[in-house]
RNA sequence: GGAGGAGUGCCCGAGUGGCUAAAGGGGACGGACUGUAAAUCCGUUGGCUAAGCCUACGUUGGUUCGAAUCCAACCUCCUCCA
């Protein structure tokens, strides 16, 4: 891999604050010249960069990692840039994905980057000198196609471009991958050099599946001269196995639009006994004295920590005062007094008028995808209506059900609860 | 350019004319047990205005009373030959 060279991080004490406690927090995957960039970190504050696809409107809990290690660097005193690929979502990052992403318009793509940009501006001081969001489309969309392959296609070989893991999983799975996602690395790469160009960013932070694009943006780099670094954190996953941040509801989103604070706040109040150190150190301020204090909980006093961790993350992501308040939802809703706290989901009242259905109410809710899938939970006696066991499928609400004067106790097995108001 | 093989549900993977909404496994969800944990056991796992109907086995057509299964063309991949 040229002079690129990789460290793994057992031995190495860098003496940088920031670089240690990455390492300490367990956000450290791989890096390029871990020596010379804590020696760069040490001289003074450095500029570094994570990127983002565009291809929603709104970031998902596997985005947290890059954003909150991106976070102890700005705490830390370097300068965080938030990529976001206006340009490069309009070819869609092939790696370790055995189909083509779609191709989206700039309508999308606007609309996704000001869904993104607010999660993004919550977890950061942007303002001026302190750090920044950057859209790639500034310099991508400028290029013209011989300019590019003289300026920049030279320094790539397709010898070399072929023996990444990505394009090769891609190839060995058999499945087609264009020339237009095969050039995704390059755009990769000359992005992290136009930020070392624009802004003296040295650094890029990305997960352990953008490694081949990382190091593709070193060596670029180098080529013109620049002593560019990269770091990667872990893939992480579940004490059980499995890839974090899925549910069955699909993924777990940031932006309160697409998942309510409270279904937020429960994801991680749900996380397994043996995750929950490890998430704390990655996913809240929490100090590491008082992570390993909560650690040390046995048997059920755990549920102190996973609520402690639930109202950490929650705070981040969406602030202080609904995480306050998500935490109240879950006490209400868990303990049973309805009354006094806020609703976890709003219903005009007209919906009661007209006698919403049981099916109807958990498809609104996002405790089911479908009609049909409701209808199974209701079957396998999943459901309660406050705190009533409900059977019968074709069950409607109506006012008889409601207490407290608008409110509406949902349960779909023992974790996923609603408080519903109609107003 | 020629010959042969492959493309299945969220993933892996059986199936080779009706008994197939499609075996099995994984994952996920639900139930029991618990602590809104783990492990274990049991169940569920395309949609709908639901004992009925609709959509699905790379794409588009065709054969047939009937196709994931047969035929043709196309797309993509693999192997061998040139």
């Amino acid at each position: 891999m040229n002079q690129t060279v990789v460290n793994t991080t057992n031995a190495f004490r860098p003496k940088s604050e920031a670089l240690q406690l990455l390492i300490d927090r367990g956000f450290m995957h791989q890096t390029t010249d871990l020596e010379a960039l804590d020696a760069k970190m040490v001289e003074g504050p450095i500029t570094a960069y994570a990127g983002f696809d565009a291809t929603a409107d709104s970031l998902h809990v596997g985005h947290l990692l890059p954003l909150m290690a991106m976070r102890w660097m700005q705490k830390l005193g370097h300068k965080p840039i938030l990529l976001v690929g206006g340009g490069t979502t309009r070819i869609g990052d092939p790696s370790f994905r055995t189909e083509s992403r779609p191709m989206l318009d700039d309508t999308q793509i606007a609309h996704n980057l000001a869904g993104i940009s607010k999660t993004v501006e919550r977890l950061f001081d942007l303002s001026e000198g302190e750090g920044r969001i950057v859209n790639n489309a500034e310099w991508l969309d400028e290029f013209r196609f011989l300019e590019f392959l003289r300026d920049f296609g030279s320094n790539f070989t397709v010898n070399r471009m072929l023996t990444f893991d990505s394009v090769r999983s891609r190839l060995e799975a058999q499945q087609p991958l264009t020339v237009l996602e095969f050039c995704y690395m390059m755009l990769q790469a000359v992005d992290f050099v136009e930020l070392s160009k624009r802004f003296d960013c040295s650094l890029q932070i990305g997960g352990s599946d953008q490694w081949g694009n990382i190091v593709n943006g070193v060596d670029l780099g180098r080529r013109a001269g620049k002593q560019l670094f990269g770091l990667t954190l872990p893939l992480l996953t579940t004490a059980g196995g499995s890839k974090m941040g899925k549910t069955a509801q699909g993924a777990v989103w940031l932006n309160s639009d697409r998942l309510t604070v409270f279904g937020f706040w429960q994801f991680w109040r749900n996380t397994a006994d043996a995750d929950v150190a490890r998430f704390m150190k990655l996913f809240t301020d929490l100090p590491l004295s008082e992570i390993n204090r909560l650690a040390e909980l046995k048997g059920a006093e755990m549920n102190e920590a996973k609520k402690i961790l639930a109202t950490q993350v929650t705070g981040i992501v969406h602030g202080l005062d609904a995480a306050q308040s998500a935490m109240e939802q879950g006490e209400a809703l868990f303990a049973g007094n309805v009354e006094s706290s806020e609703p976890t989901h709003v219903m005009p009242l007209a919906r009661l008028a007209t006698r919403i259905g049981l099916l109807e109410l958990m498809v609104d809710t996002g405790f089911a995808n479908s009609n049909s899938e409701a209808r199974r939970l209701v079957r396998s006696g999943a459901v309660r209506i406050n705190n009533t066991l409900v059977m019968e499928e074709d069950r409607a609400i109506s006012e008889g059900d409601i207490s407290a004067g608008d409110r509406l106790v949902i349960a779909v097995g023992k974790r996923r609860k609603a408080l519903i108001a109609f107003k």
